[in-house]
DNA sequence: CACCGTTTGTACAACGTTGTAGGCAACGTT
DNA sequence: AACGTTGCCTACAACGTTGTACAAACGGTG
């Protein structure tokens, strides 16, 4: 049922590699012997067996995205354009969920690079630069922040310059106090942390205190988490004029937890998130947002990925910034 | 810096198969035999190359998941499912997007199965039973309805008799004009013409009539598409008193239309959707819905698949069906 | 002690592909 | 006419692994 090249070779009336020739573009084959191969290609549905084609080139045309779970909408629309991205490459992903433990992180960075793949996308929580270092030379690219001065090129966003501009956004609408939602102390918070960092300074220059009791931790970046937060701050009595929650899916549910309370957005509280997920255009109501530029990161880091591959494997990491913009929408204006 | 089973043979002073045994746990090898070679596998950290044990053995190890689009929450959330379930069989799973076009599914279900996976799982719209005839033996699970008797395994759930209960629960509210999202005169809207189906059923059996007007077509079922038809039909005049969305995206928009119009869920009109996505438990109304269990939908395929590969091959198509409950959240009760 | 079956290991070939080396015409140049 | 050059094609080996066949060592039995 599944023809090789000899078969093809065979109904041609020619040597294996001449097929061989003509499948990989090789000039120096006759019209008319070409014809002849491509036609028999055509009648038997040849197609290349990748597995053999590796085994003798070293490449499988195939790279590895890593994100820690798949139904957190921004890596599934990360996701996405990186599938689209490695397209124009002639790649193929294969998508892994780490489940961003660093043990399974781990497991994933080395194990999936059992030679099936030509390179990797990574985004981790929890991985470090230690555990990077011990890898085996499977080209990679990291997104995020997490990992400060690996050895592996990287496409990051300006967390900081973002989360300050979004914080003087809801300053500018005359808030006075600002909660910030999803902060988180553990080692696996280095985009937390730099977010935090850009709304105390934002808070900073505009002359307001920094106010311990209006950050409100979260262990993970759910809407579960972000109802809980929510509720917490408003149990323990701060009243918040305004929210910056660190991502959009906090956002929902502290859009829910307000709900809950009976408080109304944007008239009693403002609230902003951070990733520019879809569920944020259609909720009630629909949400500011740090918008980062999903098919740039995606893009860039196919690149990197691609020039790695083709270039020197030693060169030194490179490091590449994506642009976001900011959305306006409902949850910061009044209609 | 990569080893080769050559290598840990020489290390260990044995032979290359002696190696190869250890390493794929053949009984008949002297512990210490075993010990040394394992050693030697230690200390090299030799990992088997893959491709080369494909090319021997024919088995990759990899399993591919092909459906519409990443970004839909209910594929994102079957993807995650289907990759914990496969984890169980030892198979990495590739997860590829089709985009839902009938071209695009053709070329990905031909032609990912270029020798780099032992099997398939499905979840087409636009295929038809012959476009999946012409395609060679790669073990392959359809989920869903598209293709009515097509010759490979499949995973189903009762979209009729779903879309039957969760109408005849509207109807129990005393709801009596009930509206319908997201119907599909396509090919591709199989899953639409069975939903429909039972939502007409549990009409005629409440003694309602059908009315044409109160069934509103989507060409996809997106949040914008479930904003618009809503839109539509509230500018067409008809004023339903619930709305039965054919899936939880459409669903959302339609509460987003129904917020803008300035109409109170569930008070004016009771909403309800089909999927039980991570969104609805935290929109605002909560949203009521089927919820499949994806969980079983996944282990049911991958199963299957596993059953496929190592059985009979040509052993006759079998279909499987996954259970779904109701789940009544506020979209259809009054706090 | 000869015999036999089991255990433990080895050598070789094969999976399907492509790189290398080289052969044979046909051509233009001296 | 002899020569190198070019175009076109073929034969062979190799990528790293495992199945098959078989050899050597071992233990128990008659």
């Amino acid at each position: 049922m599944r023809h090789r090249l000899k078969d093809v070779a065979e109904r041609a009336g020619v040597s294996v590699k001449t097929v061989s020739n003509v499948v990989n573009g090789y000039v120096h084959v006759r019209p008319d012997t070409r014809a002849r191969v491509e036609e028999a290609i055509a009648e038997l549905n040849y197609r290349p067996n990748l597995s053999a084609r590796h085994l003798r080139k070293g490449r499988t045309g195939v790279i590895a995205l890593a994100v820690p779970e798949l139904d957190i909408p921004y890596f599934a629309e990360l996701a996405r354009h990186v599938v689209t991205a490695a397209a124009d490459f002639g790649w193929t992903v294969l998508i892994d969920q780490t489940g961003g433990g660093r043990e399974q992180e781990r497991v994933v960075a080395s194990g999936i690079t059992d030679h099936l793949i030509d390179g990797l996308i990574f985004s981790p929580l929890a991985l470090t630069a230690e555990d990077l270092a011990s890898l085996d030379g499977t080209p990679m690219v990291l997104l995020g922040e997490r990992i400060d001065h690996g050895p592996a090129d990287r496409v990051v966003i300006d967390n900081v310059g973002a989360a300050r501009e979004i914080t003087s956004h809801l300053i500018g609408l005359g808030r006075r106090r600002i909660a910030a939602v999803g902060s988180q102390r553990t080692d696996e918070g280095a985009s937390a942390r730099l977010r935090l960092a850009g709304y105390a300074d934002a808070l900073r220059a505009a002359g307001l205190g920094y106010d311990e009791t209006l950050v409100a931790p979260a262990p993970a970046w759910h809407r579960a988490d972000g109802a809980a937060a929510m509720r917490g701050l408003l149990t323990s009595g701060v009243r918040p004029d305004a929210v910056f929650c660190f991502n959009d899916t906090l956002a929902l549910g502290a859009l829910r937890a307000l709900h809950e309370a009976g408080l109304r957005v944007p008239e009693d509280v403002a609230v902003v998130g951070f990733d520019d997920i879809e569920d944020g255009r259609f909720s009630i109501p629909t949400l500011s947002t740090v918008a980062p530029d999903k098919a740039q990161i995606a893009r860039l880091a196919v690149e990197l990925l691609a020039d790695r591959l083709d270039g020197d494997r030693a060169a030194p990491a490179r490091e590449l910034s994506a642009s976001y913009r900011l959305e306006f929408r409902e949850s910061t204006q009044t209609p």
